[in-house]
RNA sequence: CGGGGCGUAGCUCAGCCUGGUAGAGCAUUGCGUUUGGGACGCAAGGGCCGAAGGUUCGAAUCCUUUCGCCCCGACCA
């Protein structure tokens, strides 16, 4: 993409509404724009990032045996009713009356209609253990959005929901949804905490909630060293496996964690004072137990080995994508601006013409612009070099390709790592072959 | 939902108390000089001062109503 020709409006001062950093970047660095309060438009660079947010989280939904479906935004409120929650939800509900004068309502969740998809489709106890997934906008009217995409009142979310024949069955889902979770986390990026928590208005008994560690994040958290030394990408877990799950669970949830609601005092004496780590955390995602809640009031059932009807057990299982955004610019900033992680960047990296209109500056910076399409921004705006650093510094790609004249004249180029800040001298053969890594 | 604050140029803000022809910096456009870390000079464009009522000879300024946004708290993927 040309800078010069895309809707990237970045900033040099800082909005007055946004008072964190992942907010008051995103706004500078012109991924997003406040449409109303904690609802945005995401311009080209945002909406690149979250693109690649929601690939990963697809990647490792499919992994755990995931099958995507989309459901709607609008929901009809009678399915509500069937469970009890169209009066239980509350305000932060919204409500919304077609021209029939039908009830309708923005889903702020979808147990009802997956509970409704599976009781119309599925007959026998062999169908199941199953599960879905849909990456959709939700609205939730928060009395008080704030943080910018970090608590908005419209977000992109991924939901899952496990069906299974009985509570053996969905605990077995439950622990495999939670490394799926430990993976995606990781490729983000980010150091993700499983910690017990309350289930709030989805219900249910079991639950846990992730926590980004990030020093702005809103809750204080307290934690086991041992969580930093874990790889959750090396084969040490078959998701496959009942037995591989069956010990992650333990591992995961035998180490202390616990946000500063949960904070057990006496159980924090027992962790070496050396490993005891206490710091600020963001929730991320929640992953719930909930066995009929739905399935039963809605008359969900499928025939069992004995021709009995069997009410399934349910789970579901939730991550903020649109959230995950600022939660990874929480993590990964300085003061200059973002540090994209290179899984989630909008662009792998940038190339800096530092001398618009010199020939040979510009046969070099087309020439590497071409090689790294589409993955590569151009800036090709005649600004001058200061004005180019700090706007890539602001948007934060991984590698920056800095063509100036004076190199430029020996066929080398200098690279940058934004993230290290570590600069080469390279010949351009050089730079494409490590930025292509 | 309780408490507080703010709406003036694209952005950050001054002006309001004490009513009298709407301002600055940055950004934008043009010209010139500059040119490896957010340049300089000159010139130009850009505002129903959130909206509606009211008071007044006269309202960005005072009064009333209303809408929007932000912050603290309670609540949350």
């Amino acid at each position: 993409m040309r800078l010069s020709r895309s809707l990237i409006p970045t900033l040099k001062e800082t909005p007055a509404e946004a008072t964190i950093a992942s907010h008051r970047l995103m706004l500078r660095a012109g991924l997003v724009r406040q449409e109303a309060a904690g609802i945005y438009a995401w311009l080209p660079a945002g909406q690149r990032v979250l693109a690649n947010v929601a690939r990963i989280v697809r990647e490792q939904q499919n992994e755990a045996g995931a099958q995507e479906i989309l459901m709607p935004t609008i929901q009809p409120a009678d399915l509500w009713r069937e469970s009890g929650r169209y009066e239980d939800y509350g305000q932060e509900m919204l409500r919304i009356r077609d021209r029939h004068d039908r009830d309708l309502l923005y889903g702020p969740t979808n147990e009802e209609m997956v509970t409704d998809l599976y009781r119309n489709a599925v007959r026998s106890y062999r169908e199941l253990p199953q599960s879905v997934y849909h990456i959709q906008w939700k609205f939730r009217d928060e009395v008080r959005p704030r943080f910018g995409v970090m608590r908005g009142r419209e977000f992109l979310m991924k939901d899952a929901y496990s069906i299974d024949l009985d509570y053996a069955g969905a605990v077995i889902s439950y622990r495999r949804m939670m490394l799926a979770y430990m993976r995606t986390f990781q490729r983000l990026g980010l150091s993700a905490i499983p910690m017990v928590a309350d289930t709030g208005p989805i219900g249910g008994d079991l639950s846990h909630e992730f926590i980004v560690l990030a020093p702005t994040g809103e809750s204080e958290v307290y934690y086991d060293a041992a969580f930093e030394a874990i790889d959750w990408t090396s084969g040490e877990y078959d998701i496959e496996s009942q037995a591989d799950l069956d010990r992650f669970y333990t591992r995961m949830t035998t180490i202390y964690a616990a946000t500063e609601e949960k904070h057990d005092p006496r159980a924090w004496e027992q962790v070496a004072p050396a490993s005891r780590r206490q710091g600020r955390g963001i929730e991320v995602g929640h992953i719930f137990y909930f066995g009929q809640k739905y399935s039963r009031p809605m008359g969900l059932t499928v025939a069992g080995p004995d021709g009995a009807p069997v009410i399934p057990h349910m789970g579901s299982y939730g991550i903020g994508v649109s959230r995950l955004v600022g939660a990874i610019i929480e993590a990964h900033h300085d003061e200059a601006g973002i540090k994209w992680p290179d899984s989630v960047a909008p662009f792998r990296a940038v190339i800096l013409n530092l001398k618009q209109g010199d020939a040979t500056t510009n046969q070099i910076a087309e020439r590497l612009y071409q090689a790294f399409a589409p993955d590569a921004l151009y800036d090709d705006r005649d600004e001058r070099a200061g004005v180019k650093f700090a706007d890539a510094d602001l948007l934060g790609h991984p590698w920056q390709v800095i063509v100036g004249p004076r190199g430029a004249a020996n066929g080398r180029v200098e690279l940058k790592r934004r993230a290290t800040g570590e600069r080469h001298d390279l010949t351009i053969e050089d730079a494409l072959t490590r930025v292509c890594v």
